[in-house]
DNA sequence: TTGAAAGCGCTAACAT
DNA sequence: ATGTTAGCGCTTTCAA
């Protein structure tokens, strides 16, 4: 490893200069920084981060954290994370929870002693007594987890509501909802948005509410269930997209036509969702937005280093497409 | 911060007592450690990794270079190397590339500049000279970069050869092929086990293999062509599973039955091709063993510090699903 | 068994 | 405009 002492020993100069013309601040007189860059180029010179970070503190690297990579919505975020991580100049580094808690603060921990400058954490489970050991920026997205938190989030409630009443509209009477998993907090508000919808129809029972993971395999398993006890229903309401598939796919293993007989809508608008058969009407969340924007808002309070809490809310939109079709 | 000093000051000892104590290495009287534990404990006392990695010249980290982390094949492969790398105290760091050159070496650069320890690659423009830059432990998956670079692969050419007898064995007797993008080290050895098995047949012609990307939208329209121009086409090799989807959803569009009228098979194994109507039969590369053997070398190579280079080719198996289907 | 001190590579006062 | 130096937090000789 060539270091800076290398480059001022060639070039004549002390390693302050080096390091002024390195981060050209301070003065340089014209002629000495051009000796200095051709000692840099000569030797192939690359600043050493570590020595940059550690008397710095700051590592200029961002992590985010997602409960699972394996479902499609987060490696979409995680692209738009990346793309204005590294426009900014930070190393991103993606961490993979699980939802597990000690995995959480297992990174979290490992993390802080790297440096990192920031966290943008999507999870269910980290807590505020958790964030308050931690001295970095914060944005929580897609959940809440804190009110002293910056948050990037959708209208959850509002979306749900939306892609039920889109349902009805186009003619279903029996209208179910196969929820994610009780600990994230997601599946709630859209339950929420659900009931809001249907609780007072005359038709609506509780069994029309189906509990489940984000998970195609278990969608699929307890739609078929569904369909068989109730094989009134004519519409289903996915918690999200894998799940929506997971419901068209148990429609085609019962021979029921989707969308002639059962129309179904899902939520986040995840590729996958083009990718089926029917493909898959979806309540889309902006996906790469919203990442961006998360990224942006933490950058922007790692450079400031103020706390200015924000909170942004995007709307998701319906996005029809093969899985649902009038019946009137 | 609290740091290294703190816990000397409070334990009575001098820092490099504390030292040996956090690094369990040297001699420390079994009381003071005790003390020193203490001190730790309550000081809540984390060393800062960043002035480690300075001394030692290493980071505790490893990167892996995919090149789109949007195709599920990749998270599932990183989702492996998470895992053996975290159970090594690794932290682990994951590179979008787009397969872009300029964005590897960047990527490259900014890494080494944090010491980090080991990089697993997947790539198809990263070059020998590049790598000869490299003063870290690297990798190379999915393809092979070098032959001074270990390797862990899947057998493409036979595997391919596979998937094309396993369609004329069910009966098909006019087979294409969909291609992946041109610069895939991958699209070359599949095309070629195509090759080996279709073309001394009097049927074949070269119209029959579709240029593409490793892309559903893209394959799904080129395939809608070929059909369209090509109606006896009883049978598909895709390049991958993505672009199986898109065929699947081709002939959906078209009216096509499969697997009635039309035998698709696809390569990876993703769990996409689970998800679609009918599902996916495939060639299944067993991904998670493929990250995790390219990891646990990887590591190895770190600790060892010596160059023993490796290549593990690992075989994909037939995975029969309902796109497949016997004509005879 | 423990401590003092040098040094990993860099930056930023402070001096000149 | 440039150099000297202290110090970021840690580990490891070397000496005691």
């Amino acid at each position: 490893m060539t270091t800076i002492k290398d480059v001022a020993k060639l070039a004549n100069v002390s390693t302050a200069t080096v390091s002024r013309v390195l981060n050209s601040n301070g003065y340089v007189n014209s002629a000495t920084k051009e000796r200095v860059k051709q000692a840099i180029e000569q030797l192939n010179y690359l600043p050493n981060d570590v020595a940059r970070s550690l008397f710095k503190g700051r590592s200029k690297m961002i992590a985010l954290f997602v409960p699972d990579i394996m479902n499609p919505y987060f490696p979409e975020l995680a692209r738009a994370v990346e793309d204005v991580t590294n426009r900014y100049e930070y190393t991103f580094v993606l961490c993979n929870t699980d939802d597990d808690i000690e995995k959480e603060l297992t990174y979290l921990s490992a993390l802080q002693q790297k440096s990192v400058d920031g966290f943008i954490i999507v999870s269910s489970t980290i807590s505020e007594e958790h964030i308050s050991k931690i001295n970095a920026p914060i944005v929580a997205l897609d959940r809440i987890l804190s009110s002293k938190l910056s948050s990037v989030t959708v209208n959850n409630r509002e979306g749900a509501r939306q892609a039920v009443q889109f349902l009805k509209s186009i003619g279903c009477k029996r209208i179910a909802h196969i929820c994610g998993p009780e600990h994230a907090g997601n599946t709630k508000t859209r339950l929420q948005g659900y009931l809001d919808e249907v609780q007072d129809e005359d038709w609506f029972i509780s069994s029309y509410i189906l509990p489940g993971e984000f998970n195609f395999e278990i969608a699929k398993q307890s739609t078929m269930k569904l369909l068989k006890d109730h094989p009134e229903i004519d519409g289903i309401f996915a918690g999200n997209d894998l799940m929506g598939a997971g419901a068209l796919s148990a429609a085609a293993n019962l021979g029921i036509s989707v969308p002639a007989d059962l129309s179904v809508i899902g939520f986040d608008g995840i590729a996958l969702g083009e990718t089926t058969t029917p493909s898959l009407t979806t309540m889309a969340q902006p996906i790469y937005d919203i990442g961006s924007k998360a990224a942006e808002m933490l950058v922007q309070q790692i450079d400031d280093n103020q706390i200015s809490i924000r909170s942004e809310e995007f709307k998701v939109v319906l996005t029809e497409r093969q899985s649902t079709i009038s019946r009137r």
